[in-house]
DNA sequence: TAATATTTTGCAATCGTATGCATTATTTAT
DNA sequence: ATAAATAATGCATACGATTGCAAAATATTA
């Protein structure tokens, strides 16, 4: 009803006391006496006034507004990785702000120009690669960068990933000890890091053990063109025995081809195995051997890092890989009898 | 590197302007010779100049931030929606800042309480209740909200949902039809609307054709309590042959146990109804027999009533329900032959 | 071309808060 | 009780933009 915003100003009138008394009572840290502060806050819970952040921001500089780029949603990863963020954040005293972007250069630079108007305090860039120039500008705007499941060859930009090329050998090794023949990969978006290096991790391994890739597709983290995938690989007549899906969305539609559409048998006939372990991926229906991504080590990594450079303005980049296990399931055989 | 705010001031001395004339070639709407304009826009690509949003808020009282309250991301389609609600706000010049809450009470207010901090220009409640008191808080701070997903008793509030009552009573009719003799129900939370609709247009439609809920328990649209909850209504000797889950990601939870702990078939012992259609839904895994929700309808909907109220300053409260089709799939039988 | 109407421009105030500085009140030490 | 040290307070300014107002510049009309 009454569209007041209620000012310090007024508090201050009511409490009588000065403008600043008020804003001293709200700034932790700010020195007033226990009376002063008693009468404050009660006038201010009377009026029902609370600090203007934006105002607040202008003056200190500081929004405490996290701007997050994300460019895929569909992966259910991203959904739980964007919670986590969240929830780490707030209890931190941020928030997060949301810039949907597509994966094409353009897209991005226009996300993070717009968040920049925000005077966000550090961004996260979850799932996009992000060109040396655009961390630049970033950085000389003094906004400090987080890559979330990204690396890039700046070195001048945190990342946090997990350990992808050691997940990729982890699968490789897997799948040789289970005695498959034909080893095959479909791959996701070959822009992304986390791509090449779960297939770097991968088919080197495969080399190392005198074998090779028997065949190759790419689905670039997209279900429909998974599907596609999976229909080419396995309709010709000596179709692998075993795939290496780039993650675990796709791995998921790869598997309900083979079995719905093809009528072969996971994993009698054809091993699957993911990236990832989303929630769906547990489930019995698909019981999908997988290798974990440790999404909350991943987050809390991502946060403290942003908040160090941030609080205590260092600059030093870092870049974490976390470890994840590969977790054995039924959609791969184990040995080959 | 150099840690540089450009402003405005800045931006106007290199042009040879007043810094009110920066401001305005920067403002859609004001006035300025091309000349001008021109030599504005040259100078501030030169020095990187961007208007700052924060100082901006400070004066328009408007922040182009929306506030989006969120409990549940575990359930798919609220990732989704918020994909879509991010996009739709994004090219309206809008974004979103987000804040997880618990779906206690308290939770809630404290939320809604640091996104007013925020100076939010709208609120979007999504799948969280709100209080009557919590809602003219908003009204009295000039900030309008509209639920997503849930509606309140609460008249001036605006509230976009799918249409549950009679969505829950297709169901009905779908199982009814379908020859099924002893029909259950695993409901998720009885705090939320969608809940209480959907049981409501289930077990009103039950009754009007002289049948009544045959076993019935809580699953809190929690994906465990949703098991549980399964194994205790399908171990007694007698069990339903049909269930209407109150949502998919518990349907999944619940075919799940069904199938591989119970060893039952679904459809042909059990038919099972989900309601929201997320993408798991339709793969033939699960081949989920369930109400879909139209998020994009949805989300444009809220959007628009949204904007109105931000922009016309109109403060009637609206709600909409958003009608879904039954999507008839597998997991339930037809005709019972 | 002169007179009038319209557009453009700069000045200065303003939004709501934080903070350096000088002043006053309070505490601590002697 | 007095001097010295510390804490609390108010004043005034600053943050970076927008905007009403009046003056100056440009466009329109007769």
């Amino acid at each position: 009803m009454s569209n007041k915003k209620v000012t310090s100003l007024e508090v201050a009138k009511l409490a009588g006391v000065s403008q600043s008394a008020v804003s001293r009572v709200f700034t932790p840290g700010a020195s007033s006496s226990k009376k002063t502060n008693e009468l404050v806050r009660k006038a201010a819970t009377k009026l029902g006034y609370r600090p203007n952040i934006l105002a607040r921001s202008l003056i200190t500089g500081k929004s405490r507004i996290i701007g997050l780029v994300v460019a895929y949603l569909d992966n259910y990863f991203y959904p739980e990785a964007l919670a986590l963020l969240s929830s780490a954040l707030q209890k931190r005293g941020y928030h997060v702000l949301i810039f949907m972007s597509g994966n094409k250069e353009g897209h991005i630079v226009d996300a993070v120009d717009e968040i920049l108007d925000y005077q966000v305090d550090g961004i996260i860039a979850a799932s996009v690669s992000m060109s040396s120039d655009l961390a630049k500008r970033c950085a000389s705007a003094g906004v400090p960068v987080v890559l979330f499941n990204r690396t890039q060859d700046d070195e001048r930009l945190s990342a946090v990933t997990s350990a992808n090329v050691l997940g990729g050998q982890k699968v490789a090794r897997f799948l040789l000890a289970g005695g498959h023949k034909r080893i095959g990969h479909i791959a996701g978006w070959e822009g992304a890091s986390t791509q090449r290096d779960r297939e770097k991790g991968f088919s080197d391994e495969l080399t190392r053990n005198g074998k090779s890739l028997y065949a190759r597709e790419i689905g670039n983290f997209n279900l429909d063109e998974a599907r596609q995938a999976a229909r080419k690989m396995f309709t010709r007549k000596d179709f692998p025995d075993a795939v290496f899906v780039a993650n675990d969305a796709m791995a998921i539609a790869v598997i309900d081809v083979i079995r719905f559409e093809l009528g072969l048998k996971v994993p009698e006939q054809v091993s699957v195995v993911g990236y990832d372990d989303v929630p769906i991926s547990s489930s019995p229906a698909y019981d999908l051997t997988t290798v974990r991504q440790p999404a909350n080590r991943m987050v809390a990594e991502t946060v403290s890092i942003l908040i160090e450079n941030i609080e205590n303005k260092t600059t030093t980049a870092r870049r974490i890989e976390i470890d994840g296990p590969l977790m054995v399931r039924g959609s791969a055989k184990i040995s080959d009898t």
